[in-house]
DNA sequence: TACGCGTGGGG
DNA sequence: TCCCCAAGCGT
């Protein structure tokens, strides 16, 4: 007789509406206030929610705390971002990574005053034609905001949900099918509630390595806790190595101290953030050598700065030096003094650099 | 479908 | 030091 992997359980097969009480009898107690979340209750400002789902995609808890607030008090209204140009919107986002969010959200207001009033559609379908809002996004809206019986499915979820299956199929691949058992959980009442209480339970409960499974409610349910091998859920497709590249940016300084820039282009990596001039990004460091000649923002006497710099971006591992040249002035270009830095657009990247030139601002 | 897209924290 | 991971989206 063949051997045969124990079959997925099911969703259908679990009592949902006991599931979805002790749920919410749990996140009743243990739900951690945070700046975009109103009191128990109360319906949250649309705007925020927005604000906060975009900020909050593939990126922590614990960073986005820290931003939010700021965020809004400089733009406390769609309106008042709708009519921001671009650049103050990427200002405000410096730090936060992924770009192009901030481009999305820009569009995504603008798109709200022209083709809603300047109203947000709370429905997971309008919300899901807008720029930036996918499925997880638009599902979370809509709960939080509108109270639509919509489950989002994020990277907690898709935990809970592969450990509570004991679901075998990896992710991504798995990704509709955890949906779809996501959503045979929803409920018409305190949609919101449950929504945010599935991705607390995979924040705080049924974390990636070393669950609580005993301070879970849904425990007695969960068909990798009973087998014991909770940690290996979800089963993952191996990710391909990351790239690696090296570079060298110049450090070009005026005689009165300004440091010359330039804007990354507005698609792909950094999209519209600034950096200091530097040669491509290359495999080979020998290279990268030869290419300096062509890439020098002036024709000066450069200066390498002991030591190099490391950053590493989601598939990219990038080892930069530095070369510090002087001119008189004349140039065209970015030319930035030290105490006007923070007027810019800086990733922490380019931030890096200047730290590592020993700059301060 | 698979890949490009940042950054910081935890183990 | 290294690897994993995070309230994903667009193409």
């Amino acid at each position: 007789m063949p051997e045969t992997a124990p079959p997925d359980s099911s969703l259908p097969a679990l009592p949902a509406r006991t599931l979805r009480r002790a749920l919410l009898t749990w996140y009743d107690g243990a739900r951690r206030e945070l700046p975009w979340r109103t009191p128990r209750g109360e319906t949250p400002d649309p705007w925020r929610v927005l604000v906060s789902e975009l900020m909050l995609q593939q990126t922590t808890v614990a960073t986005v705390q820290g931003r939010f607030e700021p965020f809004l008090a400089r733009f406390p209204t769609l309106a008042a971002l709708a009519e921001a140009p671009l650049e103050e919107v990427l200002h405000a986002w410096q730090g936060l990574g992924y770009y192009r969010r901030a481009r999305a959200l820009h569009a995504c207001a603008r798109a709200v005053i022209e083709r809603h009033g300047g109203r947000l559609p709370l429905t997971a379908d309008a919300l899901a034609d807008l720029p930036g809002i996918g499925a997880y996004t638009a599902a979370a809206i809509a709960a939080i905001a509108g109270e639509e019986a919509v489950v989002p499915v994020d990277a907690n979820v898709e935990r809970v949900l592969s450990r509570v299956l004991a679901m075998e199929a990896p992710l991504p691949g798995a990704r509709p099918k955890l949906r779809a058992s996501a959503q045979r959980l929803a409920a018409p009442e305190r949609a919101g509630d449950f929504a945010q209480a599935l991705m607390e339970l995979g924040a705080l409960v049924c974390t990636p390595r070393r669950p609580a499974c005993l301070a879970c409610p849904w425990q007695r349910w969960c068909a990798a806790a009973r087998r014991g091998d909770q940690e290996s859920f979800p089963r993952k497709v191996e990710r391909a190595p990351r790239a690696v590249r090296h570079a060298t940016a110049f450090l070009l300084e005026r005689v009165d101290g300004a440091v010359l820039f330039r804007r990354r282009p507005l698609e792909g990596l950094l999209g519209g953030m600034i950096e200091l001039p530097s040669t491509p990004w290359l495999e080979d460091p020998e290279a990268v050598a030869a290419a300096m000649a062509d890439s020098a923002p002036a024709r000066t006497v450069w200066t390498p700065i002991p030591g190099e710099v490391r950053h590493v971006f989601t598939h990219l591992d990038l080892t930069v030096r530095l070369v510090r040249g002087t001119i008189e002035d004349g140039e065209d270009g970015m030319w930035t003094r030290p105490f006007r830095f923070s007027e810019l657009a800086l990733p922490t990247f380019t931030k890096k650099l200047l730290r590592h030139a020993g700059l301060r601002w």
